[in-house]
DNA sequence: TTTT
DNA sequence: TTTT
C-alpha cells in the first residue's frame, strides 16, 4: 500500500543504458550505501542496492552518472522471482526509481553547483515516474538486463 | 550514507521469533505490500518484502503481530551475500526495522483502535535501535533465521 | 534538492474541499500524528500537520475521509508566507500530499479491507501529482483555503 | 503515529548553538530546499525549512555545517503554538532532525570527500536521538531559540 | 480550533 | 562483481 525508499550512496561502476524490443530506456547501477558505523568498527560496511530507472530519467541517468558519484536515489522496492537454469527460485530485489538527485558535479573539482555545474543544468532526474510503466524487472541472472516483452509497457 | 524505507502492508504469515545463541531476539516476518496499480490490472500485485526485527522490537511484533495485519515498517534495506551449498553466491536483501506500527488492532472485529486496543497498548514498536546490533542476517538458505554468532552483537 | 514527508495520523475533522476560480480542486485537512512517547506521559501529545491535496486526489480525499479516520500522508513540505492585516509577515508550513492512503474503511465494523471496503475500492489516492501544479498556497489567514489564481496553475 | 522528513538542501546560514540552563546542546539552522520545477520557471523556488538538533548532533552540526553547505536531514515535523506578545497564537513548525549528513566537505575547492574531509571524520550526524528529549521547542517569537526548562528535558 |  |  505504501513503499518509499530513499538512499544516499555512491555508485560502484558506471550506469548501463539498455533498451527493450520496443525502445524503451532503461538504466542500471549499484549504489554503496555506507551502513551505520558498526561496532568493531574493522572494516567499513556497506550496503550495494541495485537500482532501476525507466525513460527519460534512464536516460538522464546514463548521461550524467559516473562510478564514485555520490547520489541520492527516491523509489520503491521491488521484489521478482525467476527460476533459474537450476530450476531454483531466485529472488531479486531492486529499487524501482523515480527521483535522482545528483550531489556530486561532473566537472570534479568545485562542486557548489549540483547537478551537473555550468549552470546548464538538465533535467537531471526531475522526472518523477509511477504506475505500471516501472514494474518491470530488467535483470537477467547474470546481473544485466533482459529484454522486456512491450506488452508490459503502457504508453 | 543514508539508507531509509517505509512500508505498509499485510504480513503473509505469523511473524517467527528466533534466538540467538546468546539470547538475543530477532523476529521475522514478510510483509505484502501492493503496488500501485498494475497495467492491465489483470492480477492485482505486490512485492513481498522480508523484515527482519531485533530484541525489545522482535519481543513486541511476535507477541502482537499476526498473518493478515496490516502494518507500518520503518527501517533500512540490508543487502548480505552467503555461498550456498552448491558453491553459489546467493543475494539477500531484507529490510531491518527499528520501527514498528500496529495498524489493526488483535481484537478483530472492530478496529478503530490501533495498536493492541483495551487501552493496555504495550511499548508496541516505539523502540528504535540503530548502529551495529542491527547489522545482522537472521535469515537462511531455506530463508529460517540462522543462529548467529554472538560476537557480532555488540551489547 | 529533495523533499519527502510520510505521516500516519488521524483526521481532527472533515476534509474540506474548495475549488480555485478556475475550477481545480483543493483539499484541505489536518492530521493528527502522536508523537513517541512522551516524557513524563502526562498527557498524550501529537502534532497537527495540515495536508494539501490537489485535482482528482483532491476530489477522493473529499469524498472517502472523515473524521477520525487513520490515513498516511505521503508528500512534501512546503513553507510560504504572506503579510498579514497587521502588517506581520507569517510563515505557513504544510504537506503537499501526492499520495494519500485510506488505512481505515467507511463501514466501520470490518475493516479488512483497506480503502473504501466492499472491494469497489476506487482510485483512492493512487494519483501522484508532481511539479508546479502543487506549489500553491490554498489557506488564508483564517487557515480556510483562498481563491488561487488560475495563472499559477499549468494544465 | 508515524512522521518522518528527509530533506537535501543548503543551509541559508551558518548554524546558531544554544545551550538550555542546564547545558544541553540545542543548534538551529534553515535549510533551503529547491522545489520540483516551478511553472514559468520564472526564479527558481526553494522552501525554508527550520531544523533543530539536539544534544551531540548538535554540537557536531555547530562545529561542522557553514552557510551554503549541501546537507541531508532526517526527522519529524514538529508544530508547535505559543501566544506572542499581543496575544495572538502562533503556530510553528520545524523538522527535529536525528540524522543529519555533510554532503560537502568543508576544504572547499576539492569535495570528492563527504563528510570532514581529511579523513579524521568526525562521528557528524550518525547519533539517532528519539522519544521525548526531541520534544523542545527551540525557537523564540523573532526565530531565536529559547531557555527550555529543564524539566522537559529528561536525562 | 484538534484525532483514537 | 562493488563506492569514497
Amino acid at each position: 500500500m505504501l513503499n518509499r525508499v530513499i538512499l544516499i550512496g555512491r555508485l560502484t561502476r558506471d550506469p548501463e543504458l539498455r533498451y527493450t524490443p520496443a525502445g524503451v530506456a532503461v538504466t542500471t547501477f549499484t549504489l554503496a550505501v555506507d551502513r551505520p558505523f558498526t561496532n568493531q568498527q574493522k572494516e567499513r560496511e556497506a550496503d550495494f542496492i541495485n537500482i532501476v530507472t525507466w525513460r527519460q530519467l534512464a536516460e538522464t541517468c546514463a548521461n550524467y552518472l559516473r562510478k564514485g558519484r555520490l547520489t541520492a536515489v527516491e523509489g520503491r522496492i521491488q521484489v521478482r522471482n525467476y527460476d533459474n537454469n537450476e530450476g531454483r527460485r531466485v529472488y531479486v530485489t531492486e529499487v524501482i526509481a523515480d527521483n535522482v538527485r545528483f550531489l556530486e558535479s561532473s566537472n570534479s573539482g568545485g562542486n557548489r553547483e549540483e547537478g551537473m555545474g555550468g549552470g546548464q543544468a538538465p533535467s537531471q532526474g526531475q522526472q518523477r515516474y509511477s504506475g505500471p510503466r516501472d514494474n518491470q524487472d530488467p535483470f537477467q541472472d547474470d546481473g544485466k538486463p533482459i529484454d522486456i516483452s512491450d506488452d508490459d509497457l503502457p504508453f
